[in-house]
DNA sequence: TATTGTTATACTCTATAACTATA
DNA sequence: TATAGTTATAGAGTATAACAATA
């Protein structure tokens, strides 16, 4: 358990990490945006899904997904086929194209951190990858334990959730 | 200098992280959304400053700090008044009830991570914090290195600079 | 002419809500 | 009735460009 000033410095950093973020953005191809890529990477690290995975995933609302995913098909580097178990369901799946231009952007940013972070050792990248990774874990579900909203707010998810999705 | 495969799982906990950003988000009150928050948080530990300086601080374009920054003075949480010495600048400052605004938001801020991290140590957060730091430090001055462009883009700043705004 | 700051416009990401189709 | 997914709409954040006032 830290000290209040402490994680007073820490919510600076996650502020000041935008610029990071964006930094990265900058290098993204202009009909490949941010979650564009966010779509081919997790595709391409776990392989076809289902939506509500994907979701799940990104931590982001299905809706959000549902956009992303409709970009991303439209440029032809992921296909949509009907789940045969599941007639709702629709499984993502990378296409070539797609895995070409997924390895064009991992080539991409990892070139870009090679050189911004020309001076960090193995073990330094390691160590921030291992507390980021907590990080997220220890925040992780946020959308299935939200957070005490503000007095006088109504909350963003009125009760426990259990699917990354909006309240029907 | 780390491998690529490790530049790569990096990437992947920037991308995650977007989640533990949009989970503090959610604390904030309605009429003070991330960009006014930045604003309040900078004033009040660098305190008072001119336009171009906060822009620095918040590492986005001067439009935006514009935007964020009339949205606080709209609700008396700082003032902008004439710099004597340069009549084209403006000193921003903490009004008291903006101050109190500050401490509230650090108060609650603390209080989610102190919940969220509890199994964390002292060393630990620590820790997270120095990484990202001089992550921050080494993707710093972004806008005045900018990354090589996608092949086929323009850039986004033609040549170097030095100021913290949009190339006239 | 160059610099400080503002405003208009456009784009990305996100969430909520309403809707369709299937279970 | 509940779940998977889509779409419409709204809000926040950002960048570029054009502009006004001052140096």
């Amino acid at each position: 358990m830290a000290e209040r000033t402490q994680y007073e410095e820490l919510m600076r950093q996650f502020s000041a990490f935008g610029a990071v973020r964006r930094e990265l953005g900058r290098i993204l191809p202009s009909d490949c945006p941010g979650g564009s890529a966010a779509v081919l990477t997790l595709l391409g690290r776990h392989g076809a899904m289902r939506m509500s995975r994907l979701a799940e995933l990104l931590a982001v609302d299905m809706s959000v997904t549902s956009r992303h995913v409709a970009h991303v098909v439209d440029r032809g580097w992921i296909e949509r086929s009907a789940d045969p178990s599941d007639k709702r369901s629709r499984i993502l799946r990378l296409t070539p194209s797609g895995q070409i231009r997924l390895d064009e952007l991992s080539r991409r940013t990892a070139q870009l951190l090679a050189d911004r972070l020309s001076d960090w050792s193995d073990e330094e990248v390691g160590q921030l990858i291992r507390l980021m990774a907590r990080l997220r874990a220890d925040f992780g579900d946020c959308r299935t334990h939200p957070a005490q909203p503000p007095p006088g707010e109504t909350p963003h998810t009125p009760e426990l959730e259990h699917t990354t999705r909006t309240p029907a």
